[in-house]
DNA sequence: AATTGACTTAGAGTGCGCTCTAAGTTCTAG
DNA sequence: CTAGAACTTAGAGCGCACTCTAAGTCAATT
């Protein structure tokens, strides 16, 4: 069994995750990063594969529009262990929730910008 | 052939529109409505029923995240009449690329979010 | 050994979109 | 006529999520 050491620096980790290394040193100071992240040479990140896929799914959250603070109310639940499992599934669960219902909204709005985008293929001047 | 006045002040407006006061003015100072809001009484504020069309209009393009300097851009554009009819064509279907890469990105985010979900469905403790 | 570039920290600054305040004016009900 | 609610303006303040700066340390290359 070989051991590859495949923790990156934080600039791969922003590479690998679309974010800034700005964004990935934010996102650690406001306790976003699960077990807080390795350091090599006693001073530079080491990103672990796991903080990497971690990253992302945070990423996901952040895109659905999750607040920082309700992402960090996450995480504080992930260190809790087993005894937070009903309160994460719960947290995740009314997520969901809110992100069924930005996708509606989007979906009306663009209906509404494309009956309007319609009137002006149909060379009608609209407002 | 009766002439209703039809036009209601902003509260009302508030209300019809879902923003507050505050909101309706601050719009209104950004130069977002399109023709100037028609005063009463030489100074509170009366919304036509065009004015409260345009809002909701602007309300759907402000949900999809255009900035308040985009519905402004197109605003203008509105302003110059015939000769801008192409241009405001194209912001709007520029705009419309736009929404369809946020559902998508969100609908790509929640598949991610279910997944989660759904190993905490079957018992097992994710991070 | 020296240079260059990536990294570190704490903390300040930025941009956006509201949101609120204060001081004064106007409308409406009694 | 009066009281109180709703309105007006200009401008300040706020919350969020970054984003950048400064001053210094560390790593890789010549």
């Amino acid at each position: 069994m070989t051991l590859v050491d495949d923790a990156v620096s934080i600039s791969e980790a922003a590479e690998l995750t679309g974010l800034s290394t700005h964004t990935l040193r934010y996102y650690e100071r406001e306790g976003l990063m699960l077990g807080g992240v390795d350091r090599a040479s006693s001073s530079h990140r080491r990103y672990a594969p796991g903080d990497i896929t971690w990253v992302l799914f945070l990423t996901k959250l952040r895109s659905t529009a999750m607040p920082i603070a309700r992402v960090r109310e996450y995480v504080d639940l992930v260190r809790g262990g087993d005894a937070t499992f009903a309160a994460r599934h719960a947290l995740l669960r009314a997520h969901r929730v809110t992100v069924v219902a930005q996708l509606d909204e989007i979906t009306t709005s663009l209906a509404a910008i494309d009956k309007k985008i319609d009137l002006y293929e149909k060379g009608i001047n609209p407002s």
